[in-house]
RNA sequence: GGCCCGUUCGUCUAAGGGUUAGGACACCACCCUUUCACGGUGGUGAUACGAGUUCGAAUCUCGUACGGGCUACCA
């Protein structure tokens, strides 16, 4: 019997989340729904330096915004919690001591000072970064050479300590990556990585393991920049909890910037969102822009996102979320990394903002409409609004480029388009169209045409020299939906009297 | 430097030994539209290079080049 999928996303808050990591949040949540299983969110805070305030709160409204719900996690509760390291500190040690018992692990008393020494000294040309390894471990101080009554003299004095990996010497570590397939290394090139810091806290690598068997993980999804450190965690598993038990791997291929791996500061150069929502650094008041407030739907960013790295081998590519969850496939994921494309993004949105009923985003487009100073009282004629123009935006804030002129009457209209033939008898069609208008009772865009055509034919006037004017009339400028339409939901009151007013102003 | 991963149009990708190498974004042209868009049709455009295996290679193998990641008491 195979036991039931759980997959867990840890993030670390340090900040915004970005492209990369909602991708890596919804490939597990996508694999996990699939499979009936459970999607778990655990904060990794094990580096109390780098801990910012307000980064896990922003996390979780992200994900939300995405629809992208934990099963469990610091918010959501669970059986396996608590769900922030930094609340399992104590669960550790007792690991990494075992780990010493057995001989595969070592305290390691060294100072920051004498590190900086070592690599220092160690440091050429051909080796810039020198680790601490199998090739200098005996040159340090450290329980695998010093007296066993000296390392248990410095453990009762409290003396700062690490513990660390004792990496074997000429092993071949393998794999089978779910998206690579086998993968191996050669231990003798890996450095003895910590396990257990000084402060207690365990680093990235004991505390991904021990919580992965404690949560019974059983799929592990991380970005690519993880490959390197799997034989570390590998071997920790073999030593603690047995392989058998371990979680299937999957690197997942990173998301590239114009250069390399995307970073924040791409997004403002180059003028793209790269995180979620809007972000706020605490620290330095900075604002890094959001896809949210950029004025993506969640829908397209989801999809987006989704297809930024899988395909489900078909030409289709729009998808909703319930799609994604019943097409998605692990193995397709691609091994390559793939660059981000902002415009490859907006047409994503496009084609959800065409999609979806105006309600999904009206509160958004709402409040970019405040912004500019209109509040919307009538939601009912909002709604007709953005229906109407809705295919023509591509990014919500468009929205207002594309309709305002429905909630704000012209002011001055500007003839200059039509000036030139423009006459009197023109001027006497608008006069008796407008007056006909009142008797209108089907206020239907497809009669307010036939009756303008109608008008204009037994005026001896070419219907179609009078729709710029009255389209002019009806916005102020060259722009806007089919002129018939906007009459239409501008209503019979509006439309003739934004027809009365400019024709005060006409020449 | 070392280790690991990768490489199909500019970008995201399809094609898992036999296709005129397909689609999407972007770009260009034309059409629709007496506004601006949307939309429609068409076009430009790719298997990094070199060997090998094979009747046949984008696809399998090896090498080279290029790109990326890692190389912290950060994740």
């Amino acid at each position: 019997m195979s036991k039931k999928v759980r997959v867990r996303f840890a993030p670390s808050p340090t900040g915004g989340l970005h492209l990369g990591g909602v991708r890596t949040v919804l490939y597990n949540y996508l694999f996990a729904k699939q499979q009936g299983g459970d999607f778990i969110v655990r904060i990794e805070d094990t580096d109390q330096s780098r801990y910012v305030a307000g980064a896990e709160e922003y996390i979780f409204e992200t994900l939300k915004w995405c629809g992208l719900q934990p099963d469990e996690s610091t918010q959501h509760g669970g059986d396996f919690g608590p769900y922030r390291q930094s609340e399992r500190k104590e669960s550790y040690r007792k690991y990494a001591e075992d780990l010493v018992e057995k001989g595969f692990a070592y305290y390691a008393f060294d100072t920051g000072e004498e590190l900086d020494a070592m690599r220092s000294r160690l440091r050429t040309a051909d080796n810039p970064s020198p680790q601490y390894d199998r090739t200098v471990r005996m040159d340090m101080r450290n329980s695998l050479l010093l007296p066993k009554e000296e390392v248990d003299s410095l453990l009762q004095q409290d003396t700062p300590h690490v513990i660390r990996i004792k990496m074997p010497e000429g092993e071949t570590v393998s794999f089978t990556d779910v998206i690579r397939g086998e993968v191996s290394f050669d231990t003798s090139v890996i450095d003895d990585k910590v396990l257990l810091k000084a402060d207690g806290m365990p680093t990235y690598h004991l505390a991904v393991v021990v919580d992965d068997y404690l949560m019974q993980i059983t799929h592990a999804f991380r970005g690519e920049e993880w490959l390197p450190s799997a034989p570390v965690h590998i071997l920790l598993w073999r030593y603690l909890f047995g392989e058998e038990a371990m979680p299937q791997w999957a690197h997942l291929p990173l998301i590239l910037g114009p250069s390399g791996k995307l970073s924040k500061r791409d997004g403002a150069k180059y003028g793209f969102p790269v995180f979620g929502m809007n972000w706020k650094d605490p620290k330095t008041g900075e604002v890094t822009e959001g896809f949210k407030e950029a004025g993506f739907v969640p829908e397209a960013f989801v999809n987006m996102l989704a297809m930024l790295g899988w395909n489900d081998g078909t030409e289709e590519e729009v998808f909703s979320l319930e799609e994604l969850v019943q097409k998605f496939s692990i193995e397709k994921v691609h091994k390559g990394g793939a660059k981000f494309d902002f415009d490859k993004a907006k047409w994503f949105n496009h084609e959800w903002i065409k999609k979806l009923p105006p309600t999904n985003y009206k509160l958004q487009v709402k409040n970019i409409f405040a912004a500019k100073g209109v509040e919307i009282m009538d939601d009912v004629y909002f709604e007709k609004v953005l229906e109407l123009v809705k295919d023509r935006c591509t990014l919500l804030p468009d929205f207002w480029e594309h309709s305002f002129f429905f909630f704000k009457a012209p002011k001055e209209v500007d003839f200059t388009p039509v000036l030139a033939k423009w006459n009197v008898s023109k001027k006497d069609f608008f006069y008796s169209f407008n007056k006909t208008l009142h008797s209108i009772n089907d206020w239907k865009a497809s009669s307010l045409e036939t009756l303008f055509k109608q008008l204009a034919e037994s005026a001896g006037i070419k219907a179609g020299e009078l729709q710029l004017p009255m389209r002019l009339m009806l916005v102020g400028g060259k722009f806007g939906p089919p002129v018939f339409e906007i009459a239409e939901v501008l209503g019979k009151a509006e439309t003739i009297t934004r027809i009365e007013s400019a024709l005060e102003q006409a020449p």
